[in-house]
DNA sequence: TCCACGGTTAGAATTAGTCTAAATACAGAC
DNA sequence: GTCTGTATTTAGACTAATTCTAACCGTGGA
């Protein structure tokens, strides 16, 4: 295990478990941003126990309750997960549906002006587009 | 009928039926950004023959590929739909859950550099806060 | 008029996600 | 080490949103 998942759960409040720690674990190494079922596909055969979709709905609750991770939507109907909780915004590849992070410093600047009825917490952009490989 | 909704979806290449001008209509004239199935609510009762979820999911497809309303996510698993077709933000007020409609001019100014790889075709920017009302 | 075809219908099927009740694991008290 | 209580996990039932299916209906063109 390449970080020290047990560690990041404790000092989030989570007490660690082996599935909790092999789901954090799969989140953290995969740079696709996958839903909960692709999550349970990745991770169900690396316990010795079998590994019940309700433990996966619920870790990935628990983490995002305790800021391990974020939900993200791009389609319609469908919860994305990520572990990368720097700043940043998303580029979905309309072709493919991929999603890449975009880090919030490329965003050089967003000026907002919606006057006093609208207190801002927070926002974000999702750009559509294609990619070159 | 306030719009002329005939022209409107013939114009769109959609063939009007009672069904699909009632269902446009009610996106037109409302501007809350209903489900699915607030919009079988509201119409259900405004046709002279029983209407099916079936046909509501079918005309808000249709609509959305000609081009009609679009579809939005702003919670996770539910799609909402907005006939709010000029260039436009989404304002989310995180107690109501309640969506704001932000004109793209008042967001001033926003600069990406994304490089080559990244073709963008649009964007679009969710903003979470709280409104005073 | 008759036919073909697109639209609509009710209900079945599917999918994503939550809930429930029973089984299990584990920490602390004795 | 054993007991006990609490948290976690499990399988499967359940729910909500959406799509599919097959039968039915309505309208325009031959």
């Amino acid at each position: 295990m390449k970080h020290n998942i047990e560690e990041l759960l404790s000092t989030h409040g989570v007490k660690p478990t082996p599935q909790r720690a092999v789901i954090a674990d799969y989140l953290l190494e995969t740079h696709c941003h996958p839903t909960a079922d692709e999550v349970f596909q990745a991770v169900k055969d690396k316990l010795p126990v079998a590994l019940s979709r309700a433990t996966v709905y619920n870790t990935l609750n628990a983490l995002v309750t305790a800021g391990v991770i974020q939900e993200m939507t791009t389609e319609a109907g469908r919860v994305r997960y990520d572990a990368n909780m720097s700043d940043h915004h998303h580029f979905v590849d309309i072709e493919s549906g991929k999603v890449f992070d975009i880090p919030a410093e490329t965003i050089k600047q967003i000026n907002l002006e919606l006057g006093d009825k609208f207190k801002v917490h927070k926002f974000h952009v999702t750009i559509f587009g294609e990619v070159k490989e």
